[in-house]
DNA sequence: TATAGAGTTTCATTATTTGAAACCCAGTTT
DNA sequence: AAACTGGGTTTCAAATAATGAAACTCTATA
């Protein structure tokens, strides 16, 4: 009866609170307590408490019965293995990453769209390693990664205006896009040249040139990227 | 108003058959069709249809329009890495394992006890690599392979029980455990020596050794193994 | 012994889930 | 062209599961 707004993303039913608590777990890094999952969460306690038994219950959650304390659960590894081995993206690209790591001798990314924010699946690190925010597995903002740029310049209209309408603009250093009309034209750019670039948008001193990885029919499956820090920006023979 | 047995693994409201259906997904291993999940599946079309939705637009499956079929979705990965990452055994204990597979030269796996199976959370491959089953991410059975009676062994009485009931055992082969009663009497010598044998239980030609990994209080994180073909059976220096 | 805090259970209320059947629609088949 | 088919989607009343205020049970303190 409530509101039924367009069909927003979060929320949903007793699934998606569940999934909620997950990412509660996951977000905050380490085993957690009840009780700092009670404070962190909307629902009241008999509800978080019922909801945690379930997923402990389904191995989604472990419980550590010494340290009173939840962990994400066995059933999660077992599950994203499967994930990564049907992605249609990864294991494919796996060999390409390989070789074209050891082609340019930088930091190589493999990213993928979820959710409006840019998900990397797979990395390989520069023969002389620089300190940097990502890894495989985390997330990042899409509107101020050379990945995420790449990405969202081929996505059709109606899918973009969405995702465009999550980005957050925050300012992370002084050439970050900061608006939903900037960075159109910078994906304008894109589509016509066919890579992007972070000019340190998103860390001071790295760059990168990214390339999206499109199906045959034009629809977005990925973005790869070559990550330097502020000295060559040439644009490798990239794919 | 339903019979309430134990406390049964399975089962349990809308979030069990969610992940139901993403185990579904995942054991069919490559993207499937709806009608797919529908014949593999308890549950009669709409309610399947619903529950695939939610999924979907949780971000746990992911829907390929243009084929029409459902993989598992990026949400996954991102909350496995967290798994992994904030997992008590896998990131304390892989620098050892590397330390392990240089000085024997052969295949180390890294096991836990998942839901009555043992799940192969780290792996190194032997400099000559031999064919066989396991890989990261995998489940084995826990009655016929090292780390699962490793495992085993050292479970206290009231879940061991649990664990034990739940075993299907297979013969594999000639020299597979096949009863409750045989498994127990192996694992009291396990108990009695420290570390497990396979002998070829699992796979002909294959044989392990493998040491339990304990809290302090002597609760089971996992264990680890060495695996080699027949050739070499004697006890390495582990750990 | 009293007190506090964390965790667990009860139970009537409420909201979500359920599934038979009906519907939609593109691609056959008659 | 009309009828059929089968995958996919929606309806709606009935059934089920989730909810949360309050009461309760443990420890671990004071």
């Amino acid at each position: 009866m409530a509101a039924r707004k367009k069909d927003e993303s979060a929320e949903g039913g007793t699934v998606g609170k569940a999934l909620g608590v997950l990412d509660l777990v996951a977000a905050a890094g380490r085993p957690v307590r009840f009780s700092d999952l009670l404070e962190a969460s909307p629902y009241p306690k008999p509800t978080l408490y019922r909801l945690v038994q379930t997923l402990v219950g389904q191995r989604m959650l472990s419980y550590d019965p010494e340290r009173q304390t939840y962990g994400l659960g066995l059933r999660l590894v077992r599950l994203a293995h499967a994930a990564w081995a049907q992605s249609s993206l990864a294991p494919i690209a796996r060999p390409h990453l390989d070789a074209l790591a050891a082609a340019v001798g930088e930091t190589v990314h493999l990213a993928q769209l979820d959710g409006g924010q840019v998900l990397y699946v797979d990395k390989r690190n520069a023969a002389r390693p620089l300190q940097m925010y990502s890894s495989a597995g985390k997330v990042g903002p899409a509107y101020c990664t050379g990945v995420g740029k790449a990405m969202l310049a081929f996505l059709p209209e109606c899918e973009l205006a969405d995702v465009l309408a999550r980005q957050s603009y925050h300012p992370f250093t002084a050439s970050t896009l900061t608006s939903e009309a900037a960075l159109r034209a910078d994906l304008a750019e894109v589509r016509a040249c066919g890579y992007a670039l972070d000019r340190e948008e998103h860390e001071p001193g790295i760059i990168c040139v990214a390339v999206p990885i499109l199906t045959s029919t034009g629809r977005v499956l990925g973005a790869l990227s070559v990550t330097s820090s502020t000295a060559r920006t040439t644009l490798a023979a990239l794919e």
